[in-house]
DNA sequence: GCCGTTTTCGGCCCGACTGTTTTCAGTCG
């Protein structure tokens, strides 16, 4: 078993003991260990062979056992039992909105209720609202969480969460009582997928502003109105929440609300370490008063916060209880890519494949965007559901490309689009053309688009082969995964990243916002070993040049800097680093 | 189940809200 999946049922461990009402610190910890886990750069199977599983941070005794039989042998005999005394119809449940494992177990011991229907079944006869602890409300809200369920899904790309949020948030600033109002949860953090959109703002009339949030246009219905908090469902079913505080309050509620929460666990230890106590209104010098503003340590800022807290300022991407404390412990978190250092683009498609436009109305527009390049790689041969290209074709493109950028040099123009192609990798890690053929390129992205049921080996073996050729600049879409679509198929990441850093291949991170592929979290690794990362928008549209500021945001989850992303560099310094790859000067 | 500059036991982040209660448990973020 690898580590996903190793983290999987760890996951689901926890899950089935706080079912059974275990001890929530117990649960905690099983959670703690996937997380654990999910940001090893060491292969899992290395650590249990030499032993040093139990030397990570939140993994013991018990847990380093149950984690080696289940990398050794795929199995676990303490999950098999648990899982089977728990019917897998209640951790479903725990999905519905007011359903907890207490009242999951109370629905399950008293009613029998082992299933989603079964529970709209007891709901719909009344049976619910008659146990103790439960009532109408419950009970009604039980079946509008189940139809809600069945309505829509339950998170959210964070394009379509971010496309909802600008309009909201522009209305919040523009409204006179609100002082300061910003984004915050999941998608200030630049998730890759978002549960909910979380809002904040200041201002004297909370109520006001609440009303105005409520009243938008766009809300479906209101699930919560308090005075200074509201809940809203938006059209696709997203839910968005708003809390108004303070303005002496903001920073520290802002703060509070980014989270992640485990992020948030570790600054409250950190307040409490220096006889101070966090919560969202404020850090405080007493232990008991905890929404006194005589005792609270002024900050106006985020900044001061962290400063107080013995840290430099913790941009919101990083905020994810993974290096961010070791390194605001040191000094000042290195400056990360912003989308605007961008010079360019080395992925994108063409009307020759399966993208819309011509190659000058890309030129056109990619220049008006103020880019220096622009790559077009469509699809080779074997791609014919996207009207790969052969070779002919592929010459003739070539042809049309040069043409372009002769008639800008002639203008005086610099804007260049670059000849590429994206290059199927074939079974066994040939690529769809000869090496001769790719030479007259360009820019070489190789990607899978076919054969994801091989094993793993298989697909690691394609991959590193795929990178260790000369003519390939980059792999794409590494992983092939489609969030909240298509899982990855499986693939030894790490051995793909330790091949492509001895080859010097890069390796891409496609920007639309189904994919984000490689992982944000296996970037650190990347980058540790000389791997260089490529932010590609893989636009089939020229809207899609957008996706490179989505992109940036979850890059800077990875911790990238401009240094470490290759289309930050210049026309003239890219094109030293294209010819690098293939050993000319 | 984890962890330790209060180290092998006794803690483990903390407050708001909701619905059900008559003093609070459960859920959520």
């Amino acid at each position: 078993m690898d580590k996903a999946q190793v983290a999987a049922v760890l996951n689901e461990i926890g899950t089935l003991l706080e079912l059974k009402g275990e001890n929530p610190f117990k649960t905690r910890a099983y959670g703690n260990a996937a997380r654990a886990l999910e940001v090893l750069t060491e292969p899992l199977e290395t650590l249990v062979a030499e032993g040093r599983l139990g030397e990570v941070q939140g993994i013991g005794e018990a847990l380093e056992k149950k984690i080696a039989e289940l990398v050794q042998t795929g199995r676990l005999g303490y999950y098999e039992e648990l899982k089977g005394s728990v019917p897998p119809g209640l951790v479903a449940m725990l999905a519905i909105p007011g359903l907890g494992p207490k009242k999951v177990k109370a629905l399950n011991d008293k009613l029998g209720v082992e299933t989603i229907e079964q529970l709209e079944h007891a709901c719909s006869s009344g049976k619910v609202a008659g146990l103790a602890g439960f009532g109408e409300k419950t009970q009604a809200k039980i079946l509008e969480g189940i139809a809600f369920r069945r309505a829509y899904a339950s998170r959210h790309l964070l394009s379509d969460a971010l496309a909802a949020a600008e309009p909201i948030l522009e209305r919040l600033r523009a409204h006179p009582d609100v002082i300061r109002c910003s984004t915050a949860g999941s998608v200030r953090r630049f998730k890759e997928t978002i549960g909910d959109i979380d809002f904040l703002a200041s201002s004297r009339k909370p109520a006001a502003v609440i009303g105005s949030f409520t009243d938008q246009p766009g809300v479906l219905s209101v699930s919560a109105r308090g005075d200074t908090k509201a809940s809203v469902v938006l059209a696709g079913g997203l839910q968005a929440d708003l809390r108004v505080v303070r303005d002496d309050e903001y920073p520290f509620a802002l703060a509070y609300f980014t989270g992640s929460k485990e992020h948030n666990i570790v600054m409250r230890q950190r307040a409490i370490v220096r006889g101070l106590r966090l919560n969202e209104y404020g850090l405080f010098r007493s232990a008991e008063e905890t929404r006194d503003p005589a005792r609270r340590v002024r900050c106006r800022t985020e900044e001061e916060i962290f400063e107080r807290l013995g840290l430099a300022w913790i941009p919101p991407e990083l905020r994810e209880a993974q290096d961010e404390f070791a390194a605001a412990e040191l000094g000042p978190i290195p400056r990360l890519l912003e989308w605007t250092d961008l010079r360019g683009a080395l992925h994108g498609h063409s009307n020759w494949s399966d993208g819309r436009h011509t190659l000058e109305e890309i030129a056109d527009h990619m220049e008006d965007l103020g880019f220096e390049y622009w790559a077009v790689t469509d699809h080779s041969k074997s791609s014919f559901v996207a009207h790969g290209l052969d070779a002919g074709r592929l010459r003739r493109q070539i042809a049309a490309i040069r043409d372009i950028n002769r008639r800008r040099a002639d203008e005086g123009r610099t804007f260049r689009l670059l000849c590429g192609s994206e290059v199927d990798i074939l079974a066994e890690g040939a690529l769809d053309f000869p090496d001769e053929l790719l030479a007259e390129l360009d820019v070489v992205v190789a990607s899978l688009h076919q054969g994801f049921s091989r094993n793993e080996a298989e697909m690691t073996r394609r991959l590193v082969k795929a990178a260790e050729n000369r003519y390939v600049h980059m792999l794409g879409h590494l992983t092939g995964r489609l969030l909240l679509e298509r899982e990855p198929y499986p693939v030894n990441t790490l051995a793909v990243i330790d091949a492509c850093g001895a080859a010097g291949t890069w390796i891409e991170l496609n920007c639309n916002p189904r994919r984000f592929d490689l992982d944000w979290r296996l970037w650190p690794h990347a980058t540790r070993r000389g791997v260089k990362c490529v932010l590609n928008p893989d636009a089939h549209h020229n809207d899609q040049a957008g996706f490179l500021r989505l992109g940036a945001g979850v890059a800077r989850k990875g911790w990238l800097r401009a240094a470490d992303v290759i289309n930050t560099l210049s026309l003239g310094l890219l094109q030293r680093e294209l010819n690098r790859k293939r050993g000319r000067r």
